[in-house]
DNA sequence: TTTCATGTTCAGCA
DNA sequence: GTGCTGAACATGAA
């Protein structure tokens, strides 16, 4: 479930368990996930006899330093995620990528396959590649603000759109709208300047408590729409029944007594 | 069997 | 060029 909280959970699991390792070989490399026409012998051949000297975050994207220095960026798709192996001899399945240290491993695990693989020298050509926005953690209100008020489309697109703002996908989104009282659908240009600043807050702490709780869904409180979404049916607030549209392809649960449309 | 799913990218259109 | 929408991608669960 990678997005904002659980690629920071998953950057702090490699920091646990990654860092300081000297990868011998890289393994089970799935060439579908690398992208920059990497390919499965250059990168094990890259990686091998390296050491993982540190990690960073921006928006999904996680980066690991490799001494040299190399980045290894990794993207966890829709199902990706990292996992650690005191025994390299029982690989999970769907194992896309195996890093194999002096006795461990670090398994990238991704059933649907839609995670992507990168190396790059350095970060800042990286980011001048992708272009994402500022990561929804790091940027200021006023830019924030900046990035969102002139857009014509619907505000839950307009924060998930990574080029505005990096690190919130289809299921924050939602919450910070719910908490926010904020319709799904309302364009971005018509909401004014003071419920953007709580927008702004509820953003900073809907993130900052679900990376403090590992994104541990079970962990959140139960007012949450995310501890209720696709379960309960009916908003923990008011009672009434949510509802359920799409919104730039992408299904949005509201409660509609309680977000205001700004059209 | 069909639909849907927390991800990004890109063709096509206004 | 800008900005937005919807389909496509790969796989498994309901």
């Amino acid at each position: 479930m990678p997005e904002l909280p659980e690629v920071e959970t998953y950057r702090k699991y490699l920091d646990r368990y990654a860092i300081g390792k000297r990868i011998s070989a890289a393994a089970h490399i799935d060439s579908y996930l690398l992208k920059k026409a990497l390919d499965p012998a250059g990168l094990a051949a890259d990686l091998e006899d390296r050491i993982i000297t540190s990690s960073n975050r921006h928006g999904k994207y996680v980066f690991l330093e490799i001494s040299g220095p190399k980045f290894l960026i990794l993207h966890f798709g829709m199902t990706g995620y990292p996992e650690y192996l005191e025994d390299c001899r029982d690989i999970p399945a769907h194992t896309r990528l195996l890093l194999e240290f002096d006795g461990s491993c670090l398994a990238l695990v991704d059933t649907r396959r839609l995670g992507m693989i990168y190396l790059y020298d350095d970060i800042n050509s990286f980011l001048d590649d992708k272009k994402p926005g500022p990561d929804a953690l790091s940027i200021s209100m006023d830019m924030f603000i900046e990035r969102l008020s002139k857009r014509k489309k619907p505000v839950k697109s307009a924060i998930m759109d990574q080029s505005i703002i990096a690190g919130i996908g289809n299921l924050y989104a939602d919450e910070i709208l719910f908490q926010s009282h904020i319709h799904p659908l309302s364009a971005c240009s018509h909401i004014d300047r003071e419920k953007y600043n709580i927008m702004y807050k509820k953003m900073r702490h809907v993130l900052a408590l679900a990376v403090e709780k590992h994104a541990d869904i079970k962990k959140y409180p139960q007012d949450w729409l995310l501890s209720c979404r696709g379960k309960c049916g009916a908003c923990p607030h008011c009672g009434s029944s949510l509802k359920i549209i799409k919104v730039g392809g992408r299904t949005a649960y509201f409660c509609p007594g309680r977000q205001k449309l700004y059209s």
